[in-house]
DNA sequence: CCTCCACTGGAAACCTAGGCTC
DNA sequence: GAGCCTAGGTTTCCAGTGGAGG
């Protein structure tokens, strides 16, 4: 180590202190920052009056021992499905503890549990029962959880966020015997589900007798308007900032460009944070449309960055081998090139058919388009071009070790 | 209207990691 | 520790298919 380095950790330490004492020094957007996370409930919750009318009536019943009906919400991304059911519920376990009523509230989000297994993992967590993370079928993993419910007299209240995800991959097996649990359950235990589902549809995929027991009482979430997505925001805004640390416009456009895409609530608090972010690391006082609209990338490159990294390896060499190819490949010109670098990994290749699944994955993840075309004497096939930016795309590819020694 | 390409995508068999029972 | 079981990923097999060119 010379005295060059010596200087240079100097540097390096004054940049990092610099970084450090701009956030320990008082924000100047920044009140209470999390006020715009995800999972933030506010006190006050907007244009949702109805759906927690229902909710309250229909669960009040917990409050003396009773079973309430099965409820399915209904409303895409961002309508407040999750926020208003977690508000009524927090509320609903405080009363049950005043008046010394023990219930215990399981939330599971199934698109991110992604098996049936690891959903019954969760729901046995909030019992307290231990599962080991595989070797049991699924039906052990069941019958323990009733085991325990029956010998403990719990009341359980069991939410499934993203319910339609479960119906989609699995037939919605647990979801049946979730429905009939009850009838081997003694009183006064039980299982009283909510579903929440961000697709309209996927009731036509449940079989009728879940669909019926799951349906006893069925919530619809509209999407918000533009104006409401303004009002909310502009709550949460006071909340979170300082004052006239943001002008209207900026506000105007998270809820318009939010309002596009279906009135999602969730996207226009996460465009507010993230402009209000990017405000803040530029120094800037005020959060403006400039802010916003960097917003807007920066939340698609992050998508795209972490999608990318955490794919398995062989959707990561199929990746690669799309952002390099031209044109518009096909699943067997693809697959060809995907062998090559294969090869020079030194790794085995997976068959075509599990090629053209993964090319169906990539495409759901929005990272390619894939749509299959036919072109008559030529065949039919998927013709597959990259939608993420390329840039992005490498960078997260660049994250894994393997990948890194094709990218030259 | 028929053919025939280059696949698609369903179904079932197979493999592996890990827990269970005795 | 042997022998069994399951979930989840993959392979094997193959009938099915949209449409340009004949």
């Amino acid at each position: 180590m010379g005295e060059g380095s010596d200087l240079n950790a100097k540097q390096n330490n004054d940049i990092i202190d610099s970084i450090f004492n701009n956030t320990l020094s008082k924000s100047n957007i920044f009140k209470d920052r999390n006020v715009l996370r995800n999972e933030y409930i506010p006190d006050n919750i907007q244009f949702r009056n109805a759906q927690m009318t229902s909710i309250a009536q229909i669960t009040a019943p917990l409050l003396i021992g009773h079973k309430p009906s099965n409820i399915l919400l209904y409303g895409k991304t961002g309508t407040g499905k999750t926020v208003v059911t977690k508000f009524v519920l927090k509320r609903l376990q405080e009363r049950a503890s005043n008046v010394g009523n023990q219930l215990d509230f399981a939330y599971v989000n199934a698109r991110n549990a992604s098996t049936e297994y690891r959903i019954l993992v969760e729901l046995a967590s909030t019992l307290n029962i231990q599962l080991p993370f595989t070797g049991l079928s699924i039906s052990e993993a069941f019958s323990r959880i009733l085991q325990t419910i029956k010998e403990k007299k719990r009341m359980v209240v069991f939410t499934i966020d993203e319910i339609d995800f479960l119906v989609r991959n699995f037939e919605a097996n647990i979801l049946y015997e979730l429905t009939r649990a009850n009838e081997n359950l003694p009183a006064p235990s039980f299982i009283s589900l909510i579903g929440i589902s961000n697709d309209l549809q996927f009731k036509e995929a449940l079989d009728p007798r879940t669909l019926s027991s799951l349906n006893e009482e069925e919530i619809v979430f509209t999407p918000y308007t533009v104006e409401e997505l303004q009002q909310i925001l502009t709550q949460r805004a006071k909340l979170a900032f300082n004052e006239n640390a943001i002008n209207q416009s900026a506000i105007n456009l998270c809820a318009a460009l939010a309002g596009a895409e279906h009135g999602d609530a969730r996207r226009a608090v996460d465009l507010l944070r993230v402009a209000a972010e990017l405000a803040e690391r530029e120094g800037a006082s005020i959060i403006e449309d400039v802010h916003v609209r960097s917003a807007t990338k920066s939340i698609e490159q992050d998508r795209v960055f972490e999608a990318t990294r955490s794919l398995p390896l062989h959707a990561k060499i199929v990746l690669y081998t799309i952002s390099r190819a031209n044109e518009w490949p096909s699943t067997g010109s693809i697959y060809s090139q995907y062998s090559q670098f294969c090869k020079r990994l030194g790794i085995e290749q997976l068959t075509q058919r599990r090629i053209s699944s993964i090319l169906n994955e990539l495409d759901t993840f929005g990272l390619i388009s894939a749509p299959v075309i036919s072109q008559g004497r030529l065949g039919r096939s998927k013709k597959i071009h990259l939608i993420a930016l390329v840039d992005t795309v490498i960078a997260g590819l660049k994250e894994d070790n393997v990948i890194r020694q094709i990218i030259n």
